[in-house]
RNA sequence: CGGGGUGUAGCUCAGCCUGGUAGAGUACUGCGUUCGGGACGCAGGAGUCGGAGGUUCGAAUCCUCUCACCCCGACCA
């Protein structure tokens, strides 16, 4: 490819709504263009990378053993009306409607129609079982898009179904993705992470998402560096405390703190630890009023909470509602003197281990030290993990002790069973003769945010840093003042011709621009390889050649930079 | 949807408070000088000031409505 053929239209500003670095660095390197909230052209330089992004999640799909088909991204309302999801899926999915009024959907995702094909195409256990896949454009009329094509509405996704005679094939599949979504991972070159996820209404263990590692992930991700667990924040288990509750030493005592309402401000003002102090959340469901209690340096974990018993759905009571149940505006409320008759009380298991403790008095400008369970009130009516597990705690696989970081999700897999399958009445002839539904499993790969978190987990102050495996270029060859001279135009053709034959994926800049901005370009883009030829080298001979990361160009004879090239990137 | 903010040239923004000929940088075009790290000079093209209505002799500026976008909270690859 020469540059200018090609269409390059760098920025040196990005655009004052970018937010994230991967979107300033794309919008700045000419990679997308946004046309409405959410919703991107593809430039060509950004087009490259997802299509190299496609390619190695094409070909581990195939060496897999899946299938590859293409369905329809307008979708008849029927189905999603068979499925259920019609009325389920929410404001989420886009719908419209024909010429004749018919309602229409463009698809979020393809469980319907994919079914719907099985159904129809697959009648004996010997055709099962059966993966299909693709990668297609997705609609998903997110709330708030953002991050750039990071969290977009118009998305490009693999997604993939398979299709089992019974549950220990799906098992035995969902194995094999398992395996295969960490070599495509691999191979585009990221630091990512299997963590177990959440299966929702499903229920089982049966989901796993992949993260790319990435301080501005959405996602908070906890695991264990001596073993291999690791899991969602909103998942990931708070084991209870191992050690008992201590002595009641300390005298119940009331304090005055006026004006302090937040935990972290009562520590300090009584000059004890934040982990000595808990909290009392007030909630409702329907009209009853629970108190959950964590401890003053812990989150409440409101997945763990709506999997209570007689919990789903709970909303935050309201300031009335506290006052109402507690006799007390929030700030100073706390589990001591309640009518228990009345109010529910739901202890984490950390706060169910805590002994002389400090918590709200239930009176504006009052708080409680040395308060014990048992002693000071009653035994809370419930013990629960409710909680978001923090860095040190124990490791649910018994295995060490946990750390924190944030991810990026641009995989799941997910053993469906036989939900969709039911619903849309998908059954097959086995053995017997019986008729039995079909095992499901669906595995995705967001493939346009697989290029925003590649590029958030890859750059430096000079742009972008890519994965050699994704970059638009392997290499970019760099003619100084190629306008005044001939020799360096003859050299960089020369170079340019080998490196063609030679099979490597390179551009060369014979845009004639000024050589600072050329380097500039190149290093916003992010090729992983350049060669820069110049008078000043080719008087001795040499040209030279630097990686994205090195600090220094290497000045290599002009005959042998192509074949030295093509060894560093296959390195 | 609730709360906050912004709409002026492709991009970044000034001008608005206090109404009076629409600006700068960058990008673009031409010429010249420059040419190994985003050059410089001169000349030029480019904007329904988000839209509609109102106040006024006069509105980018004041008022009302409206649309779009962005940011903070509840969804997902």
């Amino acid at each position: 490819m020469r540059a200018s053929q090609f269409f390059i239209a760098t920025l040196k500003e990005a655009p004052a709504d970018a937010e994230v670095v991967s979107q300033k660095l794309m919008l700045r390197a000419g990679m997308i263009k946004r046309l409405a909230a959410g919703i991107y052209t593809w430039m060509p330089m950004g087009l490259r990378v997802v299509r190299k992004v496609e390619r190695i999640v094409r070909e581990e799909m195939d060496r897999a053993g899946a299938v590859e088909l293409f369905m329809p991204a307008v979708q008849p309302a029927e189905l999603w009306q068979e499925s259920g999801r019609w009325e389920k899926y929410g404001p989420e999915l886009l719908r419209f409607k024909d010429r004749h009024s018919r309602d229409f959907v463009i698809g979020p995702t393809h469980e319907e129609v994919i079914t719907d094909i099985v159904r129809r195409e697959i009648r004996s256990y010997r055709q099962l079982p059966k993966h299909f896949y693709q990668i297609q454009t997705k609609f998903r009329d997110e709330i708030r898009p953002r991050f750039g094509v990071m969290r977009g509405r118009e998305f490009t996704m693999k997604d993939g179904y398979s299709f089992h005679a019974g549950f220990e094939d799906l098992e035995r599949e969902y194995a094999n993705m398992y395996a295969t979504y960490t070599r495509i991972f691999s191979r585009l070159g990221l630091q990512f992470r299997a963590v177990a996820a959440d299966t929702g209404s499903i229920g089982g263990t049966g989901s796993h998402e992949f993260h790319v590692l990435a301080e501005s992930g959405e996602d908070a991700i906890a695991f264990c560096p001596d073993s291999d667990y690791a899991a969602n924040v909103e998942l990931a288990e708070a084991l209870a405390p191992t050690a008992a509750r201590g002595a009641t030493i300390e005298a119940l005592e009331k304090k005055a703190t006026p004006g302090k309402i937040r935990c972290e401000d009562v520590a300090d003002y009584l000059g004890t630890a934040l982990t000595r102090t808990v909290k009392a959340i007030a909630v409702m469901h329907d009209d009853e009023f629970t108190l959950l209690l964590i401890r003053g340096d812990h989150n409440l974990n409101e997945v763990k909470v709506s999997k209570l018993p007689g919990m789903d759905p709970f909303r935050f009571a309201t300031d009335e509602e506290v006052e109402r149940h507690l006799g007390c505006r929030p700030g100073y409320i706390g589990p001591m003197g309640v009518d228990r008759a009345k109010v529910r009380i739901i202890a984490d298991r950390t706060v169910a281990a805590m002994d002389n403790f400090v918590c709200g008095a239930n009176e504006a400008g009052y708080h409680l030290t040395g308060a014990n369970w048992g002693r000071d009130l009653p035994e809370p009516d419930a013990i629960a993990d409710i909680r978001n597990v923090v860095a040190g705690d124990a490791s649910p696989d018994g295995k060490g002790s946990l750390e924190l970081c944030r991810g990026i999700e641009v995989g799941h897999i997910f053993q469906l069973r036989t939900t969709y399958a039911e619903a849309l009445q998908c059954k097959f002839l086995d053995e017997q003769g019986k008729e039995r539904i079909m095992e499901m499993g669906c595995y995705g790969i967001g493939v346009t945010r697989i290029v925003g978190a590649a590029i958030e987990q890859g750059n430096d102050e000079r742009g972008i840093v890519f994965p050699a495996g994704i970059a638009p270029f392997e290499l970019v060859i760099v003619p100084m003042g190629a306008a005044k001279s001939q020799a360096v135009r003859d050299a960089a053709e020369k170079v340019y011709r080998e490196l063609r034959v030679a099979g490597v994926d390179v551009i060369l800049d014979d845009r004639d621009e000024r050589p600072g901005s050329m380097l500039a370009d190149w290093e916003l883009i992010g090729i992983p390889h350049r060669i820069v030829i110049g008078e000043r080298g080719l008087k001795e001979g040499v040209a030279e050649f630097q990686s994205r990361r090195d600090a220094q160009a290497t000045k290599v004879p002009l005959a042998e930079i192509a074949a030295l090239a093509r060894s560093r990137i296959c390195d």
